[in-house]
DNA sequence: TTGTATGCGTTATCAT
DNA sequence: ATGATAACGCATACAA
């Protein structure tokens, strides 16, 4: 049987307050009596119980990280884990822990209510994509403390978020200062905020240069290879002479489309991709992207969120995060 | 402010502890009386508070899920997300929610204690790799539930894991079916368990075959792709004909070296790799590879456990999975 | 500075 | 079949 705040103050000759004060850093306690029940705290391990925390002074130190179990297929590769590795990261440091809900849409409706009422939750991140999901309407009806992982487009909530546009902003320009004259762009699905954002900053980089945004030089796809390919396949016939994809994996279907009609990369068709995959750079021609600080970005919404649990106060925080042109040989 | 039982009770007319007994599927409440109940709780989407629950009953349905911190980049890619998400729907369905704790070696010590200690798991899942991770070695010295997935070559304690022998033997046998009469093999590191299973795999297909196990034919590796391309580079004075990778990524790696030799794959030098990334069918020529069932080890590993939890058993637990063998054009 | 007493929301034991 | 009541382990207001 684990020890409990009582047996601790036993053995150290103070009373089981003593020992709590002494446990969350109270100042109002002797040097000399905090020294010693340390001591005796370290000398048997003592961790105490959360649960019973929870209970008396609702305060867990647990964060729940929230997440649509679609995500981590559909962002095919390491964003998912890059985000869990920052977000435990920056917990370990601050002792609090994580508990994880895959939000499946057939326990959507339990999925909700139990990451509000559990009571084990100091505060949730939500990684959402989707534009209109309905859990950051009830979290923001709630009195959870949250932030979003991914701005909403709407709402006045709390969000982390890379910076999307100017990614894909940097990525077009990139193109065009290659003295491409017709760059064209796969897009995300335009419900997703990353898709809607990169889409953005391919139209604000064209506008930069005064060139027009012409429909046969946009495709949409759904961040997936297989869409890259087809995508591309559509954008062909108006001769494009570079393409910015918004995803890596949609920008490996490119190249397979581009080849396919005899043409090469990047001497007919240059090509920027975006998340930088480990893959990137082991293909041929290895890939211009995007690289996005993911593990940061779950790091700092840890840290926020956090300072929103214990010094809770009113203005909304909205964090954008640089991202960073990798350049490769597909685009030059 | 949630609900409480408190106030469940009051709306519907009956005590906190008949709306307890009716939560917790009691026998012996009246069909009426916990029909009424129940339609009040449905009403106020009532959620009982796990943090009191699991002071009172020792009970919280939550399990923890450990991880070493290394796990995620050394598995490149879909083997954390994958596992994961095998057993956070596992646990949706079952009515239990994931903690996850990424072990880092600076924490290490609070780590473990902690997860025995808070009072906040109902058991554990542990992925460790390697194969002396001392956590392992707490847990049994606990009373903790536990489950490893992977299994461990030496405790008697409950695992789940894939048949790594079993696939590197199936890898190697299909090299040696193709009337390769040198194939080499690059491991993964010796002392994890995943890497010492696979080449024993490969050993006994040799053996079956009345083959001898050269050390020329041998180097090892540590999963990833620069290291099977310093390892092939090291291989290929042995003039092997083929080579199996304990890792799709090393197969990647030495794909690199086998090209830049001026050999040709699979002509020259057929390879099979592990793991079946979502870029094995993707590179020329697509990669054969073994598959691993990742997600349901993670759905069996929660089942396991809750049956542990929920009648505890004496008998020890060993599962082990089968994999697939994927036969794509970089071996035929 | 420290101790005492109370309550957090459940479950479980004991009555009824 | 149901209700009252005592834990569970901790934090905290209040007393000293």
């Amino acid at each position: 049987m684990p020890l409990t705040l009582e047996d601790i103050a036993r053995k150290s000759g103070v009373s089981r307050s003593t020992v709590s004060r002494v446990i969350n850093g109270d100042e109002k306690v002797k040097p000399d009596t905090r020294d010693k029940v340390m001591a005796i705290i370290h000398e048997y391990n003592f961790q105490p119980n959360l649960a019973a925390r929870g209970l008396a002074a609702r305060r867990t130190n647990v964060i729940g990280l929230v997440t649509p179990a679609g995500v981590s297929t559909l962002f095919t590769d390491p964003y998912f884990p890059r985000l869990i590795r920052g977000v435990t990261s920056a917990c370990n440091a601050r002792q609090y822990t994580v508990m994880l809900w895959l939000a499946e849409p057939e326990f959507e409706r339990r999925t909700i209510s139990q990451i509000l009422h559990n009571g084990l939750l100091d505060g949730v991140i939500v990684s959402s994509m989707v534009m209109d999901d309905p859990i950051v309407q009830s979290l923001s009806e709630s009195n959870m403390p949250f932030i979003l992982v991914g701005r909403h487009p709407t709402l006045d909530v709390n969000y982390i978020d890379v910076d999307n546009v100017q990614g894909g902003m940097d990525a077009t320009l990139h193109l065009l200062r290659q003295e491409r004259k017709r760059v064209a762009t796969i897009t995300g699905p335009r419900n997703m905020i990353a898709g809607f954002d990169r889409f953005q900053g391919y139209k604000k980089a064209l506008q930069q240069r005064r060139l027009p945004v012409l429909d046969e030089l946009i495709a949409e796809g759904n961040f997936l290879e297989e869409s890259g390919y087809e995508a591309m396949k559509k954008l062909l016939p108006g001769k494009p002479d570079a393409v910015f994809a918004a995803s890596d994996a949609m920008a490996f279907g490119a190249m397979r489309a581009v080849r396919e009609a005899g043409l090469r990369v990047p001497q007919d068709v240059a090509i920027v991709g975006y998340d930088d995959l480990p893959a990137a750079s082991q293909v041929t021609p290895p890939l211009t992207s995007i690289r996005q600080p993911t593990e940061r970005m779950g790091s700092l919404a840890v840290d926020t969120l956090i300072d929103m649990i214990e010094n809770p106060m009113p203005q909304t925080r909205h964090l954008l995060l640089a991202t960073e042109l990798v350049v490769r040989s597909s685009c030059c």
